[in-house]
DNA sequence: CAATAAGTTCAAAAAAACTTGAACAAAACA
DNA sequence: TGTTTTGTTCAAGTTTTTTTGAACTTATTG
């Protein structure tokens, strides 16, 4: 290897520690990708991610973060799936650099589309499979108990079908308040 | 004590197993429970309370969803803090009984105002200490940046904080499907 | 083509979350 | 008041989830 490849050079700019500001912001995602029942580590990976100006290549968010190879290449998969994350490649270099999505709207539609919308679909499902049950239930009044409920279930799956488009489009209409594009 | 208690007359009307379109109602509710963040066990009882008429105590939970009594105390507790569940009391009985809120407004509003709001108010207080950090930083580099950062945070709290109100609004808002107030 | 580098996979280890049940407290009864 | 019923608490056990790291695949370099 070349003595003055790219990712030496690039690599030579970080130091590798974080800042406290950097370590507090870390924290806070990881503190909210719990809440929004994803692993820890993602938190971690966004937030560093979320703190720099420059791409960072896995290696080196295993070394700022001192995480495991394996949770660093499923945290960032994971999270380019989600579109929280995406990838550049820097001409010259073979490793595969990342930088984090700051538009609010992109973060939230991502999430609504990996993990709300599956659940709508999978409760479609569900309710058909509660309506072919209620046809070989033994008492009537239990069969009919059945159906008002699925008539509930049927109405909050509607309404939250109804939600989520509007959540899309509420999230990231609002005035600018920073320069550049945190939306 | 009496013969013919209240207690012994109103649980003799119980079956001690579920139908099978109440056990996929109750598997339902276990998996919605999951990917909202709570106990499975809070989706089962839920789903039961849901599916009946009557109230149920929580010796009837105990014994029909075959959970102990620490899970039923607790997620009856835990449920009724949420606004999805509400006791009543039976005259003359000593058991404190249960039903399942079904309003979905009332559902969602309750869900969030213990999830959510918590996580907003806490933000305030990370987005203060983060602030704080900013001072004692050590480069004018990462000073600057962490001063963008932290814009950037303060617009997406002050967006969540604009949202939530909206989807408990639209959430309930729709024209009746079912007769009695599912809303 | 051998050697090196980048990234993935997955079985096993570690950590976190949930459930259980026995001991305890509180209230109602007789 | 002593007994019984109802419900809570929490340490220990169980289950689930997450993380780790060694082995492996793929791609690049000399």
């Amino acid at each position: 290897m070349t003595a003055f490849s790219v990712t030496k050079i690039i690599s030579s700019s970080y130091q590798d520690k974080l800042d406290e500001w950097e370590l507090a912001v870390v924290d806070l995602f990881l503190n909210a990708a719990s809440s929004f029942g994803l692993p820890k580590s993602y938190g971690q990976i966004y937030g560093l991610l979320f703190c720099r100006d420059q791409s960072l290549a896995m290696d080196e968010v295993m070394k700022l973060l001192q995480i495991s190879k394996g949770s660093a290449s499923q945290g960032l998969r994971a999270l380019r799936q989600l579109g929280a994350v995406s990838s550049v490649f820097e001409p010259g270099d073979r490793k595969e650099r990342f930088v984090a999505e700051i538009r609010l709207r992109k973060l939230v539609g991502g999430f609504l589309r990996e993990q709300a919308d599956p659940h709508l679909e999978k409760g479609v499902a569900r309710l058909q499979q509660i309506e072919g049950l209620l046809g070989k239930v033994d008492g009537k009044d239990s069969h009919h108990r059945g159906l008002r409920r699925h008539e509930i279930l049927s109405g909050w799956h509607r309404q939250m079908s109804r939600l989520l488009p509007w959540v899309k489009m509420i999230v990231g209409k609002s005035d600018r308040l920073s320069k550049k594009s945190s939306e």
